[in-house]
DNA sequence: TCGTATTTGTACGTATGTATT
DNA sequence: AAATACATACGTACAAATACG
């Protein structure tokens, strides 16, 4: 089987996510409106056609999602109705763009080439005599510099998928694109630092100007390094949001 | 039964924890290391006495934990043998600590009362003869001011939970033991901002210095406000972790 | 390259426990 | 106290992905 990092669309849908597909849409509909009790789980898997158990499971993603919430004794209770999951930066998406205050419009991707440095082999997994590619995105909004990445990305990763490395949007579109794959993860460092002259330049701010920065290396669902970057975020243009939630249970 | 913002510790511990504490333990002795693969689920839940449902329960929260991975017909594989989950800011906890580059040694903590604003009265679901505590803490690496909260909190709250007020360190206990309650969760806006004169003060840096400020509203379990706040980081005294992941699966 | 065995994923059914109404 | 509703736990069967000869 052809083995890349992002995976192809799974011909075969779960029946628990078609469940949960349609309530989804049961709720985006206003059949149930927030604050409202839904049907018993027993009542609800027989008119669904499902298992008690397959139901659950669907209920467990609805409640991932924040649309409901559960109590035993209780029941299943609505609490929004429209999918809030604005994602937040406890997902990997591209922040610079999600959480600029004016709408990022335009992107200006270069790419280059270059032997892996020590560092690079420690923290992407690579042999000494790998070639990593680095990225650089600065975005605009309007005329103005929003921000800008640095990503170091192994060759192999672009190589596996056929990315025409002449046209910097397809690039573009493909760093986007591993950004929003299933299963991607990394641990991140937020801190703020101030603009040494080369950033200053790019985002057209003073030198020793406070900026947000964003650290972190992605790994693939499969636990493979996929790119290490790091976000630049303009000043005064961002705003981030975060979903903060400690675990109900486990231990205690 | 007592209804109040922290649970009881329960005494029932439901089957599948047990177990997923047993493996933990397991993975920690160095049983199985990194990288090994854990015997087949029918081995291993004919070993511990379960079924397979609830050993494959126990194996979603070593998942949560980041222990281990498992893939369809490959196997479970272990990834760390240590509880690598150093809260992040996914989790609700107390930032302005756990972020902070010198620890923080000291705080300073002041009550006091006040009739609830009409934006109070929004984010907090309060009526409008309700009073909401005030809660300032100031928190010192040193004698350095590493950060300050802001925090508005229901006075019911407080109320129910006995705590003596007079007693500033006791509030503080109070305040951290809901950060790290069950189930809590809220929506959080990370952004940079600079100090004005009174922050300028309390944190003793120069008035507008840039910081960075956390807002966020807390709600329990229960989905009923718990808290509002305000955190000021003091500048280049903090380093924020964040766990990023997108689901595995879900719709596509 | 092709089956076959192994291993996890999904789905069903049933029974009982525990919290809430 | 009884009814309702979710939580846990067991068992079974088959599907799908992977590993291996």
């Amino acid at each position: 089987m052809k083995e890349s990092v992002i995976k192809e669309k799974n011909v075969k849908i779960p029946l628990y996510v078609t469940v949960y597909e349609t309530l989804t849409q049961w709720l985006k509909e206003g059949k149930y409106k927030p604050g409202d009790k839904l049907p018993g789980e027993n009542v609800l898997s027989e008119q669904l056609q499902v298992s008690r158990g397959t139901l659950r499971q669907a209920m467990l993603l609805l409640q991932e999602d924040g649309l409901i919430i559960n109590h035993q004794g209780k029941g299943n209770i609505v609490l929004s109705n429209q999918d809030v999951s604005k994602n937040g930066l406890e997902k990997v998406g591209n922040p610079i763009v999600d959480f600029s205050i004016e709408p990022v419009d335009r992107v200006e991707t270069t790419i280059g080439f270059q032997p892996a440095t020590q560092k690079h082999q420690q923290v992407l997994k690579l042999r000494p005599s790998s070639v990593v590619a680095v990225i650089d995105i600065t975005y605009y909004s309007g005329s103005t510099p929003a921000g800008f990445a640095m990503i170091y990305m192994p060759h192999e990763i672009l190589d596996q998928s056929n990315v025409n490395l002449e046209d910097t949007n397809t690039v573009y579109q493909f760093y986007t694109k591993l950004l929003a794959s299933n299963g991607i993860y990394g641990d991140s460092k937020l801190r703020m630092g101030q603009a040494r002259e080369r950033l200053a330049n790019i985002l057209e701010i003073e030198e020793g100007s406070p900026i947000l920065i964003l650290e972190e290396v992605l790994y693939s669902e499969y636990d493979t390094p996929v790119l290490s970057q790091k976000l630049f975020f303009g000043p005064e243009q961002h705003e981030l949001s975060i979903r903060r939630k400690n675990d109900r249970m486990k231990s205690e």
